[in-house]
DNA sequence: TTACAAAGCGAAAACGTTTTCGTGTTAAAA
DNA sequence: TTTTAACACGAAAACGTTTTCGCTTTGTAA
């Protein structure tokens, strides 16, 4: 086992200093051609790698961006990191993955492990808990210290930083515009508890959209879910609560649901008092995730385009990243992205 | 803004040496009660945080693991995160996942690209293109300059390191069990080409669950995908070489299919073609994600515990990381941890 | 008073780079 | 022969830590 050979070692073995290998493997005017040949040779033998730590130290930047997301099982999340990775990797920085899994704790605890030098700049999406408390201190403070965030889907308004959204309102309206442009008298909207800011958005698309077409919402149409992490009894809880919304309501004839499992929940529910989908009931979710592509019948949804936010994201923080100092000042600005929704027709609604 | 302040501008500020600023606040009995307040007090009021970069440099450890797979939008690799994330977090390490997407360029450079310094080990799973090309010598040459890996699920059989895998064979073998109990005549396998190891040890665990229960096994009965990213139009040959399956064997009674699309494609065409599951036909599927759970019908499935696979190489590597030298010597052999496969019982078999 | 130990602190090296500046040698120009 | 310029290279600082060792000062024992 060779341990990583270092410039020092090099400079030894050839009996120079180690600035010439430095500049000899920079390729330096300063340095011969004949101790350029003979450093760049060796180093190829040896496979010398400058030491990426040391660099780091040196030049004060990692060439790391952080991510911190509330979890990573998850089609949205994933895709957005594919996004990250692909024009992260592109423009020659690596990625470095935090989980918050929804917790507030666990959310600042990541961030000061990374916030210590190891990264140049965050990426994140807050926690469920964090959305609640709204406490929003590490966000600032970590702001303060010169290290910039870019927040995607969930985020907080007030904290100066640049953002990259999906339109969940004008999402949540096409969608349930479609299901009003289909014939669709009675929509019920099956959505989470507001303070996820998503559902309350879609939410407001969902009534929005009704008010613009003349509809009266009805209260007893909207099936607010408490949205805690899904283990296998609220599931059954889930398909309680929806079969409850259409024993109560035998006119249901469209439903929007804001999330893949909720629509296919939904519809499982639906089957078993025998309605037929898109028949006698048509289906739009939000998220195009496995579910919809997969499921029977395929489901029609609202594309947040997660890979796009990814990249945008990515995008942004890198370019404020290779600000020059000069351009520094001037540009205190902050940017909030919008990427579009589409609303991908599938089987689960007529067409 | 207030820059990241270091131990030389608290040093500077109170006028001390920046040792004894160290000293100070790592409680050495070397300095006096006195400064050791003051010092500790100043460094809370600046929320001093020592640098990581710097640490990595000294302490020639980054307390960073890296993660290589071939892609993230995936609920078995996404729940192998999980797992890793979750115990390296709670021994002080981090995570950095890089993207191969199963090319086998992307793999070697996402490798070198960590390798220079700024991780201490590797935790990977071999893209589809290395596996098809065989050429492992990234692998060998991180592993000879001092860096452990351990590979997760696709291993390299022959490359000195820790595995954590899945009994695919055994795994495939209850799954097929499964079927032949529940009196199924005529089982059909949809896999992938051989190249993909995890393809081939499912085949054979299929073959062998045959053997043993003295079913000739039918080459008309085994089909083979090719196994490319899946694109929408792949998805539609998918569909059409399922169809042609099932019209030229009229009598298949049960599937077995190596993944979840597969399986819920299997059923999506059965249906079409006026087969009801699991009454005429049952599918077991491997793999437990979003789909077996949430399709209509839910699958029988092989689960892999993902995470469990993700927790135990976490714990191999950093295990290996963390040996004194002197234990080194002795320990030169390397571990295979099999993970148990469960087999889940859904609506897709008969109970 | 002398000697010495303990207490409290600072200087410097080390981790592995890059870069600035200086220095010695050689060859060409005056 | 002397001056100068080009060339080739080395020393040292810097990034932010930790740690070893040595130095001063003080208090205590001889």
């Amino acid at each position: 086992m060779k341990r990583k050979v270092t410039l020092k070692q090099i400079a030894k073995e050839l009996d120079v200093s180690i600035s010439t290998v430095s500049k000899a493997l920079r390729n330096s005017i300063e340095i011969s051609e004949d101790t350029r040949q003979k450093v760049q040779a060796f180093a190829k033998l040896y496979n010398y790698r400058p030491n990426n730590i040391a660099l780091s130290l040196k030049n004060r930047k990692t060439k790391t961006i952080g991510i911190i997301i509330p979890e990573i099982v998850h089609h949205f999340f994933s895709k957005v990191i594919t996004g990250i990775e692909l024009v992260a990797n592109k423009r020659g920085y690596n990625v470095i993955v935090g989980l918050s899994n929804e917790s507030f704790d666990k959310e600042v605890i990541n961030m000061q492990m990374l916030a210590n030098g190891s990264i140049d700049g965050f990426i994140l999406s807050i926690a469920k808990e964090t959305l609640q408390q709204q406490d929003y201190h590490h966000f600032t403070e970590t702001i303060n210290q010169g290290m910039p965030i870019v927040m995607f889907d969930r985020v907080a308004d007030n904290i100066p930083c640049d953002k990259v959204i999906v339109d969940d309102i004008k999402g949540a309206k096409k969608a349930v515009e479609k299901l009003i442009h289909n014939g669709c008298k009675n929509i019920a909207i099956i959505t989470t508890r507001d303070y996820v800011s998503v559902g309350k958005l879609r939410t407001q698309g969902y009534l929005e959209a009704l008010e613009e077409h003349k509809i009266d919402p009805k209260g007893s149409l909207i099936l607010k879910i408490e949205d805690k992490l899904l283990s296998d009894e609220d599931l059954d809880k889930l398909e309680k609560e929806i079969e409850l919304l259409f024993k109560s309501n035998k006119v249901v004839d469209g439903i929007f649901a804001v999330n893949e499992l909720y629509a296919v929940t939904a519809i499982k529910v639906a089957r078993k008092l025998g309605l037929e989908i898109p028949k006698s009931l048509q289906v739009v979710s939000f998220t195009d995730g496995v579910l919809s592509k997969h499921s029977t019948p395929s489901l029609t949804t609202v594309s947040q385009h997660g890979q796009e936010i990814g990249e945008k994201a990515a995008q942004l923080l890198i370019d404020r990243l290779e600000l020059d100092d000069e351009e520094y000042n001037e540009e205190e600005q902050y940017e909030t992205v919008v990427i579009e929704t589409e609303l991908i027709e599938r089987e689960s609604t007529k067409s």
